[in-house]
DNA sequence: TGAAAAAATTGCTTTATATCAATTTATTAT
DNA sequence: ATAATAAATTGATATAAAGCAATTTTTTCA
């Protein structure tokens, strides 16, 4: 949304930075760059080198992993957060793709400086594990959801990650593809799509064109939980 | 297996200690405590507070997420590796359970003894870093082939990690349960067997008793790979 | 604006996998 | 050693979910 032509002063900062001192900062501006993606580019590609710490300042993005003939979505990236993944203190590769929902705006900033302040700021060290444990802690959740429960509490799981977690409004403008929301909970399109409809059909939900509205979240809570 | 008055001259040390200067050492020495699990005790209970680095000196455990009716085992482990999960940099709550499925000996050790670790020693902090990237990389591993592949495949892949990863010979002898089996595949215990003989009588793997043998490799590889 | 391409929708069919029930084998405790 | 209990095995049945094909709607682009 905004720039800023210096991190310090940037109002687009990852809460993840908020133990950074002025000049730590400062050295992240300097190695730091932004890049525009149009809907639909990738901004990488698992398995290539990974070189930079990538925040999203605007638009939306979805980090995904490109399994056996289909994607797993691990999650949707909005404004501000950042993607940086496992591989980058393993062997320097991405271990999954990352492309963009939304037109994205995004500042990309060197990973050895990123390194250099884990190493040199505790404080920071220690909120970046906090935040990679809260990832882990999310990952559980989403790997019982999708193993264990049937496609309408996985769908249900999805609409609520959708409306509290990234678009954070409801009803919502449903910006990603319904191939999205199957890759989101481990099915096929035509399943996803089968079972917003039965949600419509119930009262669940209204949706029309891409606005998604939730009715019941009772009955949608349930659904959830009941498998 | 061997245990030690002092963490300093202990043959049962976890990698990740290797960073440690003699006096950080000594100070896990003083907070550690040794405890015994006969087969099949839980260790620690999903939900409940994590006040300990725990090390598995000997014997064999399973972690676990108790989800909806069924349990998914997230990793085994064998001496000598720790368990240490999410929640300790979040709310001091378990996010997986734990128990022995071998008769086990472990070392407790302080939480905050080893978060004062991380902040003071950047070397350590940056190995364990890595150690939990190394797990997630491991986990989306396992989701991937948890949802994008068919029982053959999935079985196929646990073989796999018993063999290479936990017993490390071929033949090896089976110590955990059916049930095991089928909670680190994803699928009942029936379809897990069922399997199991599918396997046998294509000559794939022998099984008498609780030994196994995995007499090809490379087929195997192949439904790994083919879902 | 209109044609072409892509995405979404729907019905039908097939299949992978769970569930249930019965039986056998192995383990534990008296 | 033997009864009691738990684990493993097997077969039969039910069903959740994928795959396929056809159609409609939406989007893209020349």
């Amino acid at each position: 949304m905004h720039s800023s032509s210096n991190c310090a002063d940037c109002n687009c900062k990852v809460s993840i930075f908020k133990n950074l001192t002025p000049l730590e900062l400062a050295l992240i501006n300097s190695s730091r760059f932004q890049v525009s993606y149009k809907a639909g580019e990738i901004i990488f590609k698992q398995g290539t080198p990974s070189p930079y710490f990538v925040c999203v300042t605007s638009g939306l993005a979805k980090i995904y992993i490109e399994g056996y003939g289909k994607n797993l979505i691990l999650a949707l990236i909005k404004p501000v957060d950042y993607i940086f993944g496992p591989g980058i203190y393993v062997d320097n590769r991405h271990y999954y793709s990352a492309s963009a929902v939304e037109d994205c705006q995004a500042c990309l900033v060197d990973v050895t400086v990123f390194k250099k302040l884990i190493r040199e700021n505790p404080d920071f060290a220690e909120e970046f594990i906090k935040r990679v444990s809260l990832q882990s802690i999310f990952n559980f959740d989403q790997v019982i959801s999708l193993t264990q429960k049937q496609m309408h509490g996985r769908i249900a799981d999805v609409i609520f990650y959708l409306c509290d977690k990234i678009y954070c409004q409801n009803p919502f403008e449903l910006t990603i593809s319904r191939q999205d929301l199957a890759d989101l909970s481990g099915m096929s399109k035509e399943s996803a799509i089968r079972i917003l409809k039965e949600f419509k059909e119930e009262g669940i939900l209204t949706l029309s064109g891409n606005t998604l509205e939730v009715l019941n979240p009772k009955q949608l809570r349930q659904i959830s939980e009941t498998g």
